[in-house]
DNA sequence: AAAAGGATTTAGATCGATCTAAATCCTTTT
DNA sequence: AAAAGGATTTAGATCGATCTAAATCCTTTT
């Protein structure tokens, strides 16, 4: 309908200047909702937008502007869920504030996330939300605050120096131990993995102290590839020692998944024979019987919080460093039960 | 080390040519990489830029250059790990070329969708890759098409104008329809649910013919809300009929889940009394017990498809509108058996 | 009726790159 | 030594917006 007079040529706010008979200051006062324009002509240039079929021009407008509307985010796994759903909370709250998100994903390599990081300052985005890779140096994020790139590190926190939003793993943990203890658990393994990063060590020395504070033996630790095939495979290894586990504390939610499915294989009996408690809460924990108690740390929260810290810092860049750590919550389902008096382990181990 | 110069203002284009001495236009197509420039002048610009520590700016050159190297990329539930794995195949192949994602949730609505989509225009992006939102008109799609914004569908198959990216519904279903007609089943009943959109109607239409070419009856169709508790919680309804059927096929493999944790709150063994094919095989198939036998959609391939046609397209504007549809793979697994001569209908259950 | 003073509007410079068309440099041929 | 002709390099205009500082308009006060 509004076509015909852009063929081949946009329309520019030269353009709608011309058709409402203003300057072209006066019409970009409109289109920044200026309260400097008189009432008559802001209509009359609105409606010169509308016939024209006008589009803002961001590219332009960021040359001279200083901000260009835009927000880097790197994750490392794309295709985990559970950064699907931080990357969801991210996405809400950044588009609530009128902005739009770059995304990249740094695959959990350094090189990899240096590149991106490049680009991105390429293209000019006002600040980045980063979950730090594996292996990444303080010094990488200090670069970065030498460019004046605000900054917020998501999930694993490396820098004292710059904004953090994540989850108190280390109270997950103690819930998740006090939980069994309450069971009459005494003897808990901890089913760690991936890759190793400031968020892994948390949770580990977690374990530890929590262990420790109820007089545990807090060295029970096993680590396995981040597979949900391996981890099954594994589940052996849990009743190869000489005084056996009763129950579980697993990394992730897909390390519970992948227990659960073992012991089913070895004809165990979940929440009956043995313990499992899992981690994150993603919405597959409700999936599986018998259903998995959890502790949940709501990564689309977790998200949106990094986003919330980035635009405070956006407005004001000089504020000191801050760090919104949110708490966990242990879903309690069915996948724990009291500690066995006596471990039954499975026939088909080898001791 | 290279600081110092850079206080306040950036280092521009027009200060590597000052340091290289040479112009700003050779500076210029040394960064282009262009053939045009001799290999000492190209080495005394490389030096300087490294010395000065210059950023490219995209968004200036944007404005002269047609190109902005950005793709918008807009899917409808962020959260859903299946779009967590298309996103993480577009996201591969657009930074292998050079480019850079910019992302949006549409939230399967078709309002928000237009205003994302108009964002995107105004940051623009070179093209779009959209699963349309659930009931998006195909006249929306013209309208993108009159703005000669290139557009690749993904997964969701509007207009036959635009490329598009998928996988081949319809005979999956037929896969898995000969698949437990092979084992003896006849009765099977087809769980559907969530917002009826192109790929929706595709698996229901696809479900119908294979039924029909084997000659069992197609319409047996359950629609449920797309949750998994309330699956598992409609799990009854299936036995509420005359003559239950003895198979189930889901229409994703969260449908599957579901359904697998309410027969078992049921007491109906999955793969002995009663069989299920799920559909997307997400890496959850993997875990649950009896293992999911599963339609397997790669949306990771289909992701990487549409960014392909993408980059097709931008390179030749002018060529028909294609279409990739990848073929499915039937994986099967545990959660299937013969179909049992007599259908045990469970005790629980009020007919 | 003129002056004052706030409210609106505008002209022209500018952001940092690329484009076009022309100038300059080199090597080879006459 | 001059001319030809390809290879390099460059000056100046330009993309589409915003910014600054000044001009114009309008209402109120004297």
């Amino acid at each position: 309908m509004t076509d015909g007079n852009r063929r081949g040529r946009q329309v520019t706010l030269m353009d709608v200047a011309r058709e409402a008979e203003v300057s072209r200051a006066t019409a970009s006062l409109v289109i920044r909702k200026s309260p400097l324009v008189g009432a008559k002509t802001r209509e009359r240039v609105e409606a010169a937008i509308e016939r024209l079929g006008y589009v803002y021009n961001m590219g332009a407008a960021r040359m001279r502007a200083e901000r260009s509307r835009t927000v880097g985010v790197i994750v490392p796994t794309l295709s985990n869920p559970f950064f699907a759903e931080l990357l969801s909370g991210i996405e809400e709250t950044i588009d609530a504030a009128g902005m739009v998100v770059l995304l990249a994903n740094s695959g959990e390599s350094v090189e990899r996330q240096a590149g991106v990081v490049r680009r991105m300052r390429e293209h000019g985005v006002d600040g980045l939300i980063l979950t730090p890779s594996a292996g990444t140096a303080v010094e990488f994020l200090n670069h970065i605050a030498e460019w004046r790139m605000p900054l917020v590190q998501a999930l694993r926190h490396l820098s004292p120096d710059a904004d953090y939003a994540g989850t108190d793993y280390a109270a997950g943990m103690q819930q998740a131990v006090d939980y069994l203890a309450s069971l009459g658990h005494r003897r808990v393994v901890f089913l760690a993995g991936g890759p190793v990063h400031a968020a892994y060590r948390e949770r580990v020395e977690g374990f530890r102290r929590a262990m420790l504070s109820h007089g545990f033996d807090p060295e029970n630790i096993i680590d396995l590839p981040f597979k949900l095939a391996e981890v099954a495979k594994a589940a052996p290894r849990i009743f190869e020692q000489g005084n056996p586990p009763t129950a579980a504390i697993c990394f992730n939610d897909v390390f519970a998944l992948g227990l659960s499915a073992g012991l089913y294989d070895l004809g165990v009996s979940v929440g009956r024979d043995f313990s499992i408690v899992g981690f994150d809460d993603v919405t597959e924990a409700e999936a599986i019987r018998p259903r998995l108690t959890s502790v949940s740390t709501d990564p689309a929260l977790i998200g949106r919080n990094a986003a919330r810290l980035l635009l405070e810092r956006l407005d004001d860049p000089e504020r000191p460093a801050r760090a919104i750590v949110s708490e966990t919550v242990l879903n309690i389902r069915q996948s724990c039960g009291p500690a066995p008096a006596a471990v039954e382990v499975p026939a088909t181990i080898n001791r």
